[in-house]
RNA sequence: GUGGGUGUAGCUCAGCUGGUAGAGCACCUGGUUGUGGUCCAGGACGCCGCGGGUUCAAGUCCCGUCACUCACCCCA
């Protein structure tokens, strides 16, 4: 016997019963999107590696040290998705969504990859389902984003554990400015070099180091919001009061910066409090400027990515159960292996009829067939034998009642409907 | 990429100071005629992560390696 095959480091197997659990949270998060206007939107699991090198930023470690780039046969260098929002923007574009009814808004589900060290809520592969804006710079777009997040991780889901970090990043005209301010106070600091090269590449993300000896230094460090130009300053303002009316819970975080040098202006991020380490459940914000870099015209945009993974993690750590079907309704047993094929046949027709219904196998023993039909989770035994096929009929247990019942097989799919619904 | 922890049956784990493996749960089969959930009795399942070393002898000690895990970093 060869040796087991495992799974690539940093993936895992989505498999019964969490996949339950999986498809709960998938539906969870695209619900409020679904009901916002939202078109769902499919595009490659990889992409020309110089997209996301543009899109992304060179600057960032997604990019610099995280892609997993490979060349095809034909030399070209493809880069499997590591975050959604530049694969979909090119999409939209080459599809002319620009051209059309603005704002566009799209949503997406689908799995991304980056070369990490795994960690719990960290992995290789992992599935985000998020949406993405364009052609728009209302600030009650920003808010609707969030909503949507907020909304399906504490209402859909009944999250409670969840918080939302908001910050305004500046845009293109007030952060260079800030930027420079920033870097003169963190040139005093005492950093290590790795932490040195960071204010360099990117000053405004040694604000969200979590070191201790590094977050003593910044107490007294500018912050972004305080150096706002009057029109971003406007704008967050109104973005919060928005959030105000429409009843989501936020918490201002002055430090908080995403690693993706996208973003502009609205940023923010939902954390578990329940998860260690990698608590960010979900996260985004507004890129007005991406979509020019990446060929389009200057229009604006937001959106948002969330982890079902860690989502489904922070499920489990709340314990919260959601209401999943059985996976069976009904269950038959033959009697012995004469009855088999009309197991097999009414099996067929029950499924047809949209009952999910599941059978016995093997020839094993009635007590054996009625264990599994318990284990299944099926309200219905329904039990088939010689005594059964000479009537016309079939028994029906009712596995929770222990009663049972003889039923004619031409009214049997009527007769289950009605017991289901109960 | 950098540090710490762990690695024994499908799962959760026990195995003291070295003497060639155990429990609970789960699984399978029975407890006579066509009936589950409880109970009882049997049964199957382990290259003790992998490789090397020390030793008469290693699951148990040492080294390496891989995997998992936690934290930094990063982010979903």
């Amino acid at each position: 016997m060869s040796e087991l095959f495992k799974a690539p480091k940093g993936t895992y197997d989505v498999v019964p019963p969490f996949s339950a659990l999986w498809l709960a949270v998938k539906d969870a998060l695209s619900t409020p999107p679904r009901n916002s206007g939202y078109g769902y939107i499919e595009t490659p699991i990889f992409e020309d590696t110089a997209l996301f090198v543009r899109g992304v930023g060179e600057s960032t470690d997604v990019v610099s040290k995280e892609m997993y780039t490979f060349e095809d046969k034909s030399g070209r260098s493809l880069t499997l998705k590591p975050e959604g929002t530049a694969g979909v923007l090119r999409a939209m574009l080459e599809n002319r969504m620009d051209r059309g009814a603005l704002p566009a808004k799209v949503w997406y589900t689908g799995p991304h990859f980056r070369y990490e060290q795994p960690q719990s809520g960290r992995y290789r592969q992992h599935t985000q389902v998020g949406v993405e804006t364009i052609g728009s710079s209302d600030p009650a777009l920003d808010a609707e984003v969030i909503w949507m997040a907020h909304h399906a991780q504490r209402n859909i889901l009944g999250l409670k554990n969840v918080r939302i970090l908001v910050n305004s990043l500046g845009c293109h005209e007030c952060r260079p400015k800030y930027r420079e301010i920033l870097v003169k106070f963190l040139s005093s600091c005492d950093l290590d070099d790795a932490t040195r090269a960071k204010v360099v590449i990117n000053p405004l993300r040694v604000l969200d180091d979590k070191r201790e000896n590094v977050q003593n230094q910044l107490v007294d460090a500018p912050l972004m919001p305080d150096h706002l130009c009057e029109a971003c300053s406007e704008h967050h303002g109104q973005v919060l009061s928005y959030l105000d009316d429409l009843g989501v819970g936020y918490e201002q975080a002055p430090r908080l910066v995403r690693g993706l040098d996208y973003y502009v202006r609205t940023t923010f991020e939902c954390v578990h409090d329940g998860l260690g380490a990698q608590s960010a459940i979900g996260g985004g914000g507004r890129y007005d400027g991406l979509i020019e870099t990446l060929g389009g015209p200057a229009i604006g945009g937001v959106g948002f990515g969330l982890g079902v993974d860690r989502t489904c993690l922070a499920v489990q750590a709340e314990g919260i159960t959601l209401v999943s079907e059985a996976a069976a309704q009904v269950f038959i047993v033959p009697v012995d292996h004469v009855s088999m094929r009309a197991v097999a046949k009414l099996a067929s027709t029950l499924r047809a009829a949209e009952i999910n219904t599941d059978i016995a196998y093997d020839g094993r023993s009635m007590k054996a067939a009625m264990k599994s039909a318990d284990r299944s989770g099926a309200k219905f035994a329904i039990i088939l034998g010689e005594d059964e096929l000479a009537g016309g009929t079939v028994m029906v247990k009712d596995l929770v009642a222990g009663s049972q019942e003889s039923v004619p097989v031409d009214s049997l799919i009527d007769n289950l409907k009605a017991h289901l619904k109960t």
